[in-house]
DNA sequence: CCGGCCAAGATTGGATACAATATCCAAAAT
DNA sequence: ATTTTGGATATTGTATCCAATCTTGGCCGG
């Protein structure tokens, strides 16, 4: 007799689904810069009590998501500029050493992935599936390399700046731009011209800051 | 009248107590790699219940410091040869970069704290105050940018890395050559030369990552 | 009308109690 | 003797309850 088997010691916890579902929502913009996180809200919400939400909160704490003072509550982080510029400058850093390491020796399904989601982002019309698939195009190619660490990295800096990257994509003809970058980077990928595709990510990231930091400034010197 | 300003709603929560006291254990290796964290047990030691013990360690997973089982338990992470040396690419690459940001516009109330490090550093005789010198030497020069994300990539880094370090620096001359190679860094920093001292910099970590690794493969080898 | 002060509700932090799961050991069956 | 099975114990995950602190709204004096 055979069974379909299946791990339930990997069935995730309360405060596992909590953690992602706040995560996301973050990192989406669904919850606004500076908003309060509710232990009794989120804990309605998600049918549970305020334990496994005040674990999530913690852990979205160390993500640096958001801000807790004691007895005053969780805050979503609202970045300073000057964070953000920082943010962008790890990011070409980091992203570009990763694509240069991984394209010497690149996996062809990882190439594959890696242009579904390109096709999908040049398609895609609504801002929401715009970073999901830049996301997706993105990691596609640093996955490749097997490297738990750079990745880990390079996804705490997207979770910290995605929010804000979004607000952009919607505003300017950044989407086109992007896609046009992104043929350019995978084109060097399957070259297996590793200094190239490094490079063109670095810039990539750069434009994109250069061009938001641009539009923050503007707004703050409208705002105040 | 005058008083004494202190700022009572910084005083930390027991979660707060309790993780920093949890993240030094393991960065110091006074817990063991692979080592289970008893919930009770640790409650008991800090007199407090399981619910703050349960924060500090959701906090201590986000690190990747530890990693928990459902249902089994929290253990400190025990890293594969592979992924101490990819922590080690990775600290070489934003190590450097900091202090090629930082140099250009050196605080020279940070040299003189990293110059005190360097002095310490060179003076200590244990393994512990090696690597607390070590960590307040680098810590010194990067701190000076006020660049709170790099500082926070660097931290998550060293204290992945730490323990791993601190049995190398005990079994071989690492500790002079590491006192020749920082002062060199330190000269460069003083001179204003950024690139001399982000080269000087990623090799000290080469240097490092290389020792290491050298004695982790021998020591498996021997092993099993 | 305005700002300070105080009480009551709201919210977070932590302790205790209970539920779900794992681990270990003894007894029984082959 | 080995394996299996049932249950006792230990440990983790979550709910409920209490304590500490914040916040809000009304009252008072100026």
């Amino acid at each position: 007799m055979k069974f379909e088997r299946t791990d339930l010691s990997q069935t995730r916890s309360a405060a596992d689904i909590v953690f992602a579902a706040l995560r996301d929502a973050i990192v989406k913009g669904d919850l606004e810069n500076g908003a309060q996180l509710r232990q009794e809200e989120i804990a309605a919400a998600f049918n549970v009590s305020r334990i496994p939400v005040r674990e999530a909160i913690a852990r979205l704490e160390q993500l640096g998501l958001v801000e807790t003072r004691r007895y005053k509550g969780a805050f979503v982080t609202d970045l300073p500029i000057q964070e953000i510029e920082e943010i962008f400058r790890l990011r070409a850093l980091v992203e570009s050493d990763a694509i240069r390491r991984v394209v010497v020796d690149m996996d062809p399904t990882a190439l594959a992935e890696a242009r579904a989601a390109h096709d999908a982002f040049a398609q895609a019309t609504d801002p929401a599936a715009w970073m999901e698939q830049n996301r997706r195009f993105h990691c596609a190619l640093y996955r490749a390399g097997q490297q738990r660490h750079y990745m880990g990295v390079i996804e705490n800096l997207l979770n910290l700046s995605d929010r804000y990257l979004r607000a952009q994509l919607s505003l300017t003809d950044g989407q086109q731009k992007a896609v046009a970058e992104h043929a350019l980077i995978l084109a060097a990928c399957e070259n297996g011209d590793a200094d190239l595709a490094a490079r063109l990510t670095a810039q990539h990231i750069e434009d994109a800051k250069t061009s938001l930091l641009t539009r923050l400034n503007e707004k703050r010197a409208a705002s105040g």
